[in-house]
DNA sequence: TTGTACGCGTTATCAT
DNA sequence: ATGATAACGCGTACAA
């Protein structure tokens, strides 16, 4: 059915073993005759067999990620994005819905070079012999591979600088407080430091979950506040367009009124409500990152073992400006 | 590196294509030794290499699904529960994430033997000569492939009709109207015809949209009519969900003074804030349906070339109930 | 610089 | 019932 190098071969009246050098550019065959082989490769259709290159080879060029129950917006952008970034590379990316385990068999089989996992199932990953890059926080547990990661307290920092910066003094964070999330906890435990730091006043909001509505319920507690703030940092990307909703319907101005800031650096923060300045490692960058330490971790052999906590950044838009004069 | 059936005929001292026989569920092979076989193999941890099976074979039993951009939880579930299918069956799948166009090309090198598209993405796939089925309303586009749907028509014909029984007589549908989506605008048109073959008095709310909040807000305009309905039929599962959260703020008491029925039939119905009595193909069904298709075309070999519509069931559970006296 | 020959792990065909 | 052996398409050490 298909063309081999055998084909070429007769087609090319060289032998087999010099098409298959000609076509990996080996040095040592002659530009010439090179050339032509790769000529009537192409006037062939030639397609070469990933099954029997791959036998010889011990490599697939192929990195499986287990695909997270959750459903999340942002989440999901992560993985278009990691999937967008393999594509400048000689690697591709299949994905898996199953649970951790089966997955793990179907890539076992596939004998994908590596794997991706998040945080929510990488506990459930065996330490294998297959190279692994995690993403998201682990908890205290011991690990063998890389994890990669927001720095989630430098991330609450610099929203709080920012805000600080533009006369703010009472900035609220609303978010899920009250969870064993270690996330969660890491983004409130910024801010709270970042607060502390200052001296301002900290004023959290439970949301008691990370969905829209949460946010939108929330933002009734902030108006009925006493001592109202000027700024909101929202936790996640669903609560922050709950917030920005409810503030609307309420008719408080933004940034006018109230300011909003927050988390999460997705490209959808572009087109929300209100064009939404937000603090976060920036999901591309994020994505480069899983991706360029899953590739060094196969290609080095290296049995890494760290941590890294990316840097985040803050995109300024629209729904942040100067506290109002009171 | 990885165990071969080499290594597990030494082990079983038997001969490796005795191994291999064992290994297919030969009947050619004694039902002694096929279980000791099988038991060394276990106990060995092998895994087939699919790369030198394939080589032979010429099969690789992997179907690729394209998974579309689109981020909603009833296409999530449904990929979910297509990937449960396949275990029933020597195939399995993978996902890419990107577009048609990068994902044919991955599929391709891995020679995958089928694939599954979604609605969304299908214009975009060239005819080509790898068997493929459909999801979802094609619009009038003629293929050469089969495509699986859900009889939206039926559907709305069965919700009505059990609203009917109930006693129900101002039954209202709540779903996005003014639309180019002709997934969309099956339905409306379904409720319409099945409302006119009753003689019942129509009343379309048009929720501009297909998220939570549009559900949500759309109660709004129920409140306000004067002629109020006693049902509504929500268009999808997340618009649904807007719909419940909006009635029980408002105290109306579901379905003491307002029945819910919602489109899509998928297991979270059940755990909504009220158990959603709601009508759709049952999602593991439909998903059965798509492995079963295109394993069909696969080892038919036949271009089938049809649209198959799918029966909607209803599902009882907690939201719908009497017409209230009045 | 080019060609020969072997091996990768498996299935399948033919002997035994 | 079991074993030996030839493919499958490719890469590569080694020979020419």
């Amino acid at each position: 059915m298909g063309i081999t190098i055998k084909d070429i071969a007769k087609e090319a009246n060289v032998s087999y073993s010099t098409v298959s050098k000609a076509l990996n550019n080996s040095p040592l065959v002659k530009e010439v005759t090179k050339q032509k082989i790769l000529r009537v490769a192409k006037e062939m259709g030639y397609e070469p067999n990933l099954a029997a290159k791959q036998l010889v080879r011990k490599k697939t060029e192929v990195i499986g990620l287990i695909w997270p129950t959750i459903e999340r917006i942002v989440l999901a952008t992560l993985v278009t994005n990691i999937s967008k970034a393999f594509e400048a590379t000689k690697y591709s990316m299949i994905l898996s819905v199953d649970s951790a385990e089966t997955s793990l068999d179907t890539f076992k089989k596939f004998q994908v070079d590596g794997m991706i996992v998040f945080a929510e199932s990488h506990q459930m990953v065996p330490e294998d012999q297959i190279p692994l890059v995690a993403y998201g926080v682990s908890g205290k547990r011991k690990v063998s591979y890389p994890i990669i990661d927001a720095n989630h307290e430098q991330a609450m920092e610099q929203a709080v600088q920012y805000l600080a910066e533009l006369g703010h003094h009472h900035i609220a964070y609303v978010g899920h407080l009250d969870t064993e999330d270690a996330l969660q906890r890491e983004k409130v435990e910024g801010y709270q430091k970042a607060m502390k730091k200052r001296n301002l006043k900290q004023q959290s909001i439970d949301t008691n979950g990370l969905d829209w509505y949460d946010g939108y319920l929330a933002v009734e507690e902030i108006i009925r506040l006493t001592h109202q703030p000027t700024a909101i940092i929202g936790g996640s990307y669903d609560i922050s367009g709950g917030i920005v909703r409810s503030l609307h319907e309420k008719g408080v101005s933004i940034p006018d009124a109230m300011s909003v800031v927050s988390y999460d650096n997705i490209p959808q923060m572009e087109t929300m409500e209100i064009p939404m300045t937000c603090i976060g490692v920036p999901v591309d960058i994020l994505a480069e990152e899983i991706v360029a330490t899953i590739i060094h971790h196969i290609e080095s052999g290296e049995e890494d073992e760290f941590i890294k906590k990316l840097t985040p950044s803050l995109t300024e838009r629209k729904s942040a400006g100067p506290a109002p004069q009171s």
